[in-house]
DNA sequence: TGATCTAGAATGAATATTCAGTATTTTGAA
DNA sequence: TTCAAAATACTGAATATTCATTCTAGATCA
């Protein structure tokens, strides 16, 4: 058992990299099946063998996605001693990557879209959560050690990430340059506007 | 001619009420013909009496909501004496009314999923731009009159339409009350991170 | 009567999903 | 070791569904 599973495992991740590029660039509804086989040059059949449907086949970069960020991010975070700059390398890191930001285009398309409560939306749900809870935990630990004035924590978790969320909008019509230089002033005013004394 | 002219005045408006509700709840695509004609209780051929097309529906829509977005503002800026009033009036207008922001969901779904450039995308840049020198001018103002310190004018009338462009979409999972502290935390972050000294 | 308005079934295109069959690899008993 | 059956990986045409749009006919008002 080992030539199969290698292959299974390499079509499998053909097929992940080739519709999570189409998810971002079309969105979730535009990207078909139809547009993936071509992508990828197997069958529509093939997709199905290893997804259980389009939904499904979301789901799971979803997850992988999300699985990433915190690595990635993990990884990273030690590298700033203060909040405050890793405020700011949160920023860089969404500027750089606007993909790592969980609730790209795709999922927030999504998210709008279906009708009940499916599986997806749960998992969605759970981790804008997580990183409101991110965002908290940032604050709180600003707060403590004196860097950040004491606001309203769970206001300004929602804040950080809404600016973040809608600059992320914004920077499709920026070019590299302006996108970062915009995240950065962003967080400029915002830590001017939290910042203890 | 008056039955009839008041007739259609009525069932354009039914629909246009109707169909704007579903597009900003379920978003473009989700939002089908037949979804419209459940809500207003007529039928398909007669959306398409009185609209050209799904698409010319929107755009209609889009025109609609952006004049009105403009007159009632009109009408409330006069009552704010300074910028800063200004910006927390602008808040909460919109965290009042979140439809009135020019990119919500819909607006936004609709620029990502389709392929060419067509007269609605062009249309929504256009309002966006329109956006965001509106917000420049209010920048200008403050900084004009002192309430504001001189900072980077472009860059911040796109963090402010960032910052109410994320709120609007975090504000579906919040209560009214939420949005409304939200809104006003948010503005109070912006002011204190731009004010002068 | 003729113009305007409305209904709702029919059409047709797009597209997600299934299925019946084929090719390739693994397994394990002789 | 060998090789046939089982498991796995895949194909692509067929099917099912969704949905925008059109069409024909009927109702209402001037």
């Amino acid at each position: 058992m080992n030539k199969k599973k290698l292959q299974t495992e390499q079509t499998k991740k053909k097929i992940a990299d080739a519709s999570r590029a189409l998810f971002i660039q079309k969105g979730y509804k535009a990207t078909s099946i139809e547009d993936i086989v071509k992508a990828t040059a197997c069958s529509a059949g093939n997709i199905y063998y290893h997804f259980k449907s389009k939904e499904g086949l979301f789901l799971y970069l979803i997850d992988e996605w999300n699985r990433e960020w915190d690595e990635t991010w993990l990884a990273k975070e030690q590298s700033f001693p203060t909040v405050i700059e890793k405020i700011y390398g949160l920023a860089e890191h969404l500027a750089l990557d606007q993909l790592n930001h969980p609730l790209t285009k795709a999922v927030d398309e999504f998210y709008n879209n279906t009708e009940k409560p499916t599986e997806v939306e749960e998992h969605i749900g759970e981790i804008v959560q997580g990183y409101l809870t991110f965002n908290r935990q940032l604050l709180q630990q600003g707060i403590d050690n004196g860097e950040l004035q004491n606001f309203n924590i769970n206001g300004l978790a929602v804040i950080l990430d809404s600016l973040f969320l809608g600059l992320s909008q914004h920077s499709r019509n920026m070019s590299r340059q302006e996108t970062m230089d915009t995240y950065r002033l962003a967080v400029d005013v915002f830590l001017r506007g939290v910042a203890a004394v």
